[in-house]
DNA sequence: ACGATAAGATACATGACTGTAGCTAACTTG
DNA sequence: CAAGTTAGCTACAGTCATGTATCTTATCGT
């Protein structure tokens, strides 16, 4: 019986307790993540893991960060409603992926730690250039189809802001009409494309 | 010496107890909650817990309950903008409180059971008449100083969305600027009474 | 092929929380 | 004032996670 390797090193090894500690963070929260639980997931001895990491948290950021890589929304021709749809699509895609609920749950954290909050942006987020409708309204205030002026933080922010309380609210993924009504009622509006003034 | 009572019964036990576990969960959050850490915040035995209640959630969302009703936005005479953000900022005041902490928490958490958010609407939200931007909004409507069709379910959602992600994302209150520019750059807009489309 | 490295398999004392139980004594109600 | 209720106290066995410390042996680099 041709069988392959039976001790787990390097990357492949890796790999396995960065999926085992994403998804138990997704299972039970960050809260209650143990290094015991990760390391039964990952079939590994905790020492394998106490001699890479001090504690839960600290692995499961390393493990959210080289995860990290989120399919960016390539904003298109001329299609601005589309490709805002369209990146909400993607957002409410990774909101529901493990990452996105360990991520959820570390900041919706009362506890949480400022430090960890702080390396959470600077070791997954900030590789990204931008989140998702900013990407795209950025792309079409460039090419002169709405007001650059326009675009503040917080109008950066209106999509990405009313898909999350959404999440938290319903606990379920908005569909195609919600992220359209977003889109048409909030986003358009305040980019100063929407129905007119009254 | 005039002693009072030496032992908690009935009604001041109860807030003792309801105390301890709201501030227990804004403090390790609700994941962390234990039978055992509410009973010594509050001094009391497990004992007495478990006579009324079979886990902290439980215990937890009565507390929550008992705690609820929230000061509600008064809209005034005829200042939409200043109302909206005092609505928000009521709304801030209440997510930093022990339990807007606790709720936030609940609803992030990932291994959030459906039963305990539905019990958490049923029993701590839905006797308020509806949220924050909303009593102010429809009031407004209700005068006839804006557009009813416009108050879809987004439009009315958009103040608390913007509030609850940037309180997720920097763990602060936003102050009174952010506030204003989140009803003039988004609000207003989406309501018709924005500034002029291009 | 050899030697360094590190995964895998234990084992252990420690501490936290659980759920239950039994007792005493303070309060409330009739 | 007597009887019923229930806070307060203590103890217990059971479970789970923690760190640490072995010892082995598979795998990689040279």
């Amino acid at each position: 019986m041709a069988e392959g390797p039976t001790r787990r090193r390097g990357k492949a090894l890796l790999d396995a307790i960065y999926t085992a500690a994403v998804d138990e963070a997704a299972a039970s929260g960050p809260g209650r993540l143990t290094m015991d639980a990760i390391a039964k997931r990952a079939a590994t001895p905790r020492s394998t893991l106490y001699r890479r990491w001090s504690d839960p948290l600290d692995l499961l950021l390393d493990a959210l960060a080289d995860r990290h890589p989120v399919e960016q929304p390539a904003p298109g021709a001329d299609d601005l409603r589309g490709d805002l749809v369209a990146a909400l699509r993607l957002m409410v895609e990774w909101g529901f992926s493990p990452a996105g609920r360990a991520v959820m749950a570390i900041l919706g954290d009362p506890a949480r730690d400022p430090r960890v909050v702080e390396a959470l942006w600077e070791r997954v987020f900030d590789r990204r250039g931008g989140t998702f409708t900013q990407t795209v309204l950025r792309h079409y205030a460039s090419r002169g189809a709405l007001d650059p002026a326009r675009l503040t933080p917080v109008v950066l922010d209106i999509g990405e802001a009313m898909v999350t309380k959404r999440m938290l609210d319903t606990g379920a993924a908005p569909d195609d009409d919600y992220l359209a009504a977003i889109v048409d009622q909030a986003i358009l509006p305040a980019v100063g494309l929407g129905p007119a003034p009254a």
